[in-house]
DNA sequence: CGCGACGTTGATTTGCCTCAACGATTGTGG
DNA sequence: CCACAATCGTTGAGGCAAATCAACGTCGCG
């Protein structure tokens, strides 16, 4: 694995929204940590704490959580350049009660969070990235509230389509299903009766 | 009105949370807004920025969005001691898509954006204060996504009823049907059949 | 008093689930 | 490298949760 090649790519991406100088690039650089996972290892389980800030270089990844009958429900999905975690685990310190696993082999870039807080005293713009990304993170968990009390199944998956186009191909679809609160079959269904 | 008695009421509750001095109370108290509204006035309106944050020293409100069908999905409920906003717009400082209404008269005390984040400068307990209502809000959503996917109607009203137990007196039961999201004529069957 | 807002009831319909069975594909150990 | 198991998607029959529509009772308020 090429870790000057993942770095790039992970500057790449903070460029796109922040002006970064050589010194911070230097100093962000130094804190990350690379992570290697197969697939259907998991990142956190229930019971962990996430320590960490995970940007995924190259593979796929979802999150999701198990309810009273052991029935998955998917919560996030997440390709390269996207960054996954349990926020609320993250952010809170306290246990997560969901699990994060990988659907393919794949790559991430970490930022361990005590070393993260200290940089964002370093290099605010930082500072104001992640604050967006979590800002982010809340509307796009009201839009799935939204959409979940106003829109139909067919709707939903309509939706998802759109909005993770390049994520529907490379993932099973009974996750797809677990994402959009059906059961497989019905998933199934409704595919056939609109193609 | 009695401003000295809101402002208590408001200090009171920060103080739950966070140790403040005399200056740090004085402060604080100087950029407070009183607002009054009357049962039905609406806070925000979609197309509205949200410009402050909201702290319900009386009464009732409630945020809500109307879908393509024109049918009202409550999203937020709150009185004595609770925060009402549309976050998304008064994070981002975009156009609000959401409507937050006052069900009872009510009085809210008001901390503008902008000079609540000077505040931040000077009294940073203030921050972590708001982070962790920010944070709360984010895991607040998210648990009604898990529900909303684990549990059925009934058991969603159960749940209700348990974290909102002094609000269900105080609120019609069309404006809980359309949190819980189904009908009223269903709430009032599931609310039969369990009596 | 009369009207509008709210809750209830019942009949009917529909969206989605459950269960069971069956191909197709993938992967894996011998 | 094949054979067999596991994983995944599909189909269909039947059932249940929740929506829809229409009608009616009640209460608070102007």
């Amino acid at each position: 694995m090429d870790k000057n090649t993942y770095n790039k790519t992970f500057i790449n991406h903070l460029q796109q929204d922040v002006n970064l100088g050589a010194t911070d690039i230097d100093k962000i650089t130094s804190i990350l940590v690379f992570k290697e996972l197969k697939k259907k290892d998991f990142l956190i389980e229930p019971g962990a704490i996430a320590q960490t800030m995970n940007f995924i270089v190259q593979g796929c990844m979802r999150s999701f959580y198990l309810d009273e009958n052991a029935q998955e429900h998917t919560l996030q999905l997440g390709i390269e350049n996207w960054w996954v975690n349990d926020l609320y685990s993250y952010l809170s310190q306290k246990k997560s009660r969901m699990y994060v696993q990988a659907l393919e082999n794949t790559i991430l870039v970490q930022l361990p969070k005590q070393e993260l807080e200290k940089l964002y005293l370093e290099v605010p713009e930082i500072s104001n990235f992640f604050r967006k990304k979590i800002q982010g993170a809340y509307v796009a968990v009201q839009e799935r509230v939204i959409d979940s009390m106003s829109d139909n199944a067919y709707e939903r998956y309509d939706n998802f389509r759109k909005t993770y186009r390049d994520i529907e191909q490379r993932v099973p679809q009974y996750i797809i299903a677990s994402y959009l609160g059906v059961t497989p079959e019905f998933l199934s269904y409704l595919r056939k009766k609109h193609s």
